[in-house]
DNA sequence: ATTAATGTGTATTTCTACTATACAGTCAAT
DNA sequence: ATTGACTGTATAGTAGAAATACACATTAAT
């Protein structure tokens, strides 16, 4: 008897729970040597190699399933095979956080930028952006809230299809050609920028490099009196508009920073000074 | 009522299930602005940019009872909080991800090595080692397969106390001083090899640097014949041991290549030639 | 001998974020 | 009237345990 080791005994070796050998053998994954007339577990010294190697091959990640059914016939072919699988498999989930973490990144620089910004509401400025490729999808119906939503998840569909996160920036696209017709928003439609060029994606546009008359302001895309006033102060500065409009959101409603619960954007207008 | 979105066209839009959303609904994360008198669900397409946040937190890795707290009152602050939050937690799994791919490396080449090897059994040869800083146990009791298996657990324990996965190698040490005599295990013990050097660390010992008579074999540290076999070797070949003898455990028992089930060593006395 | 503290057993619940299934009622079109 | 698409609820299952409840066994102290 005093060769076997008791349940809590082979526990406590291996740092883990009297409750988790009770697993172990219920799920016919490690069973003890010896149950006495009592039904208490004993574990024979021998055993520990083994568990040592399941406690092992699990804290590296494998499943237990996969374990089980590799520890109970392994060899230095099997085992050299299981291991390079599981490092190909972890090699993919480093590759995902490493992206999740890009991701996250943009995400708070968008924020932190938004957070400067916001107190300087309603002061136009010139801007220099550079060439931004982005996906472009007109609106179908009158613009309103809902369009808007709905147009914009057709876009991020239309980017997880391409297997692309959506990036950091979207808004809506108005027509220059447009601006002061009676359909302002004919031809309008939704952009989102995209985390990198995938030649087969349709519906790609570039917006073009330049000076941009901006401004900042909390809401909507048709709310178009900060629009007009943008293209007021670009005339009354002697600027001319030279490409479509930009309406680029910031932060959008799930913020509740803001009583009426709009966007909170930058309108962008390519220009070119008078000459 | 057009103005509604039925559960599957919401779903749709989200690329997620409608069961997801009825869970979503149960768990109070995410209701829809209407419930007709049959129990439909229905939703505005106001909710649209509040459900993409919900879809966006959960796939970089939030939890939805985080995400609950979350979305009901965020702001630019809180919104950033979550995320640097966040950032650091996946930076760790980065990290863990990392360390656990260089562990499985070291395994694979371990393994790899005792695969070329294994083919030259018995045949003595001089290698040269460089200096191993390792952790040293000695046994308490008779050495046997149970103290074998004993003392390495209180080794492994002792590793992790201090933070470190078990390294690339373990084995037995046995005393210069004692070969020959009546109780060569006197002072012998387990040793494991360090990923790092820790200064706290306890019972470390350093294996010197220099030549080396080596032999493959399976056997088990207790099993002295080859031992002898070797010491034989290094008189008949004019060498003379100058230090500790070392039984380098290259698969244990858990392979099941050999009938009898002993592990697969590398013997390692340190020897220098009589001039 | 009695008591208290441990140690052990089984059984059940809980956790996460759903998916799958069964079965029943609803709605629009044929 | 019937079909097919859609909706509802309810339940079970997933992985890998941890936590709990309750009963019995063993050992040490009194």
């Amino acid at each position: 008897m005093e060769n076997y080791l008791s349940i809590s005994e082979m526990a406590s070796i291996h740092s883990i729970s009297r409750q988790t050998l009770i697993y172990y053998d219920k799920i016919e994954l490690f069973k003890p040597v010896h149950i006495d007339e009592h039904g208490y577990r004993y574990y024979s010294a021998v055993q520990i190699p083994f568990l040592r190697e399941i406690c092992f091959l699990k804290s590296i990640g494998i499943k237990l399933n996969d374990i089980k059914h590799h520890i109970g016939n392994r060899n230095l072919t099997t085992a050299m095979s299981l291991l390079e699988f599981h490092q190909e498999f972890i090699d993919k989930e480093i590759n995902t956080l490493m992206n999740t973490r890009t991701f996250i990144q943009q995400r708070l620089m968008k924020y932190s930028e938004a957070k400067n910004i916001k107190s300087e509401l309603d002061k136009p400025i010139i801007e220099e952006f550079p060439e931004r490729d982005v996906l472009f999808i007109p609106f179908e119906n009158k613009l309103c809230r809902e369009e808007l939503h709905l147009t914009l998840m057709k876009a991020w569909n239309v980017l997880s299809k391409h297997e692309m996160l959506p990036s950091e920036g979207f808004g809506t696209v108005i027509l220059k050609d447009k601006l002061g017709t009676d359909d302002i928003f004919e031809g309008a439609g939704i952009y989102t920028s995209l985390p990198f060029i995938d030649p087969d994606m349709e519906n790609m546009i570039t917006l073009p490099a330049g000076q941009y008359a901006c401004v900042y302001k909390y809401g909507m895309p048709y709310n178009i009196e900060f629009l007009n006033k943008l293209v007021q102060w670009i005339s009354d500065n002697h600027y001319r508009i030279v490409g479509d409009v930009i309406d680029a959101c910031l932060l959008d409603t799930t913020f509740y920073e803001n009583d009426n619960s709009v966007d909170f954007c930058q309108l962008q207008i390519p220009v070119e000074k008078i000459t």
